[in-house]
RNA sequence: GCGGAAGUGGCUCAGUUGGUAGAGCAUCACCUUGCCAAGGUGAGGGUCGCGGGUUCGAGUCCCGUCUUCCGCUCCA
């Protein structure tokens, strides 16, 4: 496979494209809509709001359940090669400090006692060449000399603020019953590499996917659900042969940017970036982030690392436990390396989300539309009567929709004229409005109406259910 | 955590030199209309982020605190 993909990709995407792309919308006009209509909350608004979390409402938890299931979908049930997983948050501790994540998860931070302002220690004037074990010295600050940069006040001793948030296993709060939060899913899949390999006998490649909660105790998150300390994430682990990880890794690069692009993510706000060396994380040898253009910026919305034999090859050490894959064509043992695809369902339903944001000016008023994928959209149909004056029409209505519920997400509302009925339904990115009126009673017929193409036809009601159903399908191969 | 800005009904905001809270949109009911946010009448909803202070009286002034937003570290 030629190793040019991401090259091209990212000639496709010049650095002006911000100039070309700019976001969809403000973030103020997505996060009053989130919240107005029922996608996003802040949590514990009513005790004044919680730094960080943010809770999905009656819409929003359909579209992110949705988008995990578009990725489980993708990932799983239609590849023959990779299985799923749902490990605990709570591991054994160890598996924490193997991952490196207890020592390197974290920033040594320095505080200038008189301006309180505060420095990563690695980052002050010479500090180039510092070693893992110089970055815990007590004492690195008096040794080399360190000041603050912007004052010239005295450093305090570097602390280190750890990402993982800690809590205890056990009645007794003490330390050693200390178990973290998972930062990552990724680990739940290596410590089971074993056991899945063996009780599914995959080959290699192979790969385990996971979807679940993972915690960060972020200095500085924010941007809505961009950065949460609580979020979601969806991983999917592939083992591979050595010799094959940087070619898998290359393929697995537009696969990822096509399921964005599949589901309406405009190619117009995305871009590769490749993390230059000096900002790999500490597991990676490779790291190529798909980006997207977010009101605040490029910012990463999945990555895709090369982590080498570092995560096995470590648990193999620590735990005592073979590891290895024996490559019955080769008659090799060997650790198998890791390409991991790493992405999170909150950041990809904000991304449906706001890319999906449409504003047009009808008489001077403004008309909000979501142009969601009908697979993501929260309701698939609405059922509406052209008039509720009339029980008749009203019964036909929750007919339709008792029998549309069987099979999909479907809402009756009777609380407007038709005209608003539909702008309501437009504006949370429902596909398709089925009205019944006065000739429905007649001809057993009624009109669907469709968001994207404001077109509409008569179908009879019997045949609803399976116009909608097919529409569905057809979307999805689309 | 530091610097800067801001917190008033679900949303967007107004509130004059401190005098005891308003608008638009949204929501609900009724009337009217009947295929793309029509109109009318009415209703509900705010201890002005929270706590304290000054004052006869605080949304307006002072202190503290929490939260949010923009920059510095982070990367799903």
């Amino acid at each position: 496979m030629p190793d040019t993909m991401p090259e091209t990709a990212i000639e496709r995407v010049p650095e002006t494209q911000a100039a070309v792309a700019p976001a969809v919308a403000d973030l103020d006009t997505i996060v009053s809509l989130a919240k107005r209509r029922g996608f996003v909350f802040p949590s514990s608004e009513i005790y004044g709001g919680i730094n960080a979390v943010w809770d999905y409402g009656p819409l929003g938890v359909e579209l992110k359940n949705n988008v995990k299931r578009a990725w489980w979908r993708a990932m799983v049930q239609e590849r023959d090669e990779i299985v799923g997983l749902d490990a605990g948050i709570l591991m054994h501790p160890q598996v924490w400090v193997t991952s490196g994540h207890v020592e390197s998860f974290s920033d040594p931070l320095v505080e200038c006692a008189t301006d309180k302002m505060r420095f990563r220690l690695d980052e002050l004037p010479g500090t180039d060449s510092l070693s893992e074990t110089d970055k815990r010295d007590p004492d690195i600050v008096e040794r080399l000399g360190l000041k603050c940069p912007v004052d010239g006040g005295p450093l305090s001793p570097p602390r280190r603020f750890n990402l993982m948030f800690k809590t205890f296993m056990g009645p007794v709060e003490e330390e050693a019953n200390v178990v973290y939060l998972r930062p990552e899913t990724a680990q739940g899949s290596y410590v089971n590499f074993k056991n899945v390999q063996q009780s599914t006998r995959k080959k290699l490649p192979f790969g385990i996917a996971q979807i679940g909660k993972s915690f960060r105790n972020e200095i500085s998150p924010g941007n809505f659900v961009f950065r949460m300390r609580e979020f979601e994430q969806m991983e999917m682990q592939y083992f591979v042969a050595p010799a094959d990880a940087a070619r898998i890794f290359e393929e697995w690069l537009p696969r990822r940017w096509a399921w964005y692009t599949g589901y309406g993510v405009s190619e117009q706000r995305l871009r590769f970036r490749e993390h230059a060396p000096d900002e790999l994380a500490h597991y990676a040898k490779k790291a190529i982030d798909i980006e997207y253009r977010f009101p605040f910026g490029w910012k990463e919305l999945e990555g895709v690392h090369n982590r080498g034999d570092w995560d096995l090859g470590r648990h193999q050490k620590e735990s005592g436990e073979n590891l290895e894959y024996f490559d019955p064509a080769t008659e090799e043992h060997f650790v198998p390396w890791i390409v991991e695809t790493a992405g999170g369902p909150d950041r990809a339903a904000f991304t449906f989300l706001i890319d999906a944001y449409r504003e047009e000016e009808v008489r001077g008023e403004k008309r909000v539309s979501l142009a969601l994928h009908p697979q993501l959209a929260p309701y698939k149909v609405a059922v509406l009567p052209l008039l509720k004056k009339r029980p008749e029409i009203v019964e036909l209505c929750q007919r339709l929709l008792a029998d549309l519920k069987q099979d999909v997400m479907a809402v009756y509302d009777d609380t407007a004229s038709i005209g608003k009925l539909y702008r309501r339904q437009d504006e949370i990115g429902t596909p398709w409005c089925v009205t019944v009126d006065v000739e429905s009673l007649e001809d057993g017929a009624v009109t669907v109406r469709d968001r994207d193409s404001m077109s509409q036809e008569r179908v009879p009601v019997e045949g609803v259910k399976r116009l909608i159903l097919d529409r569905l399908a057809a979307a999805r191969a689309g």
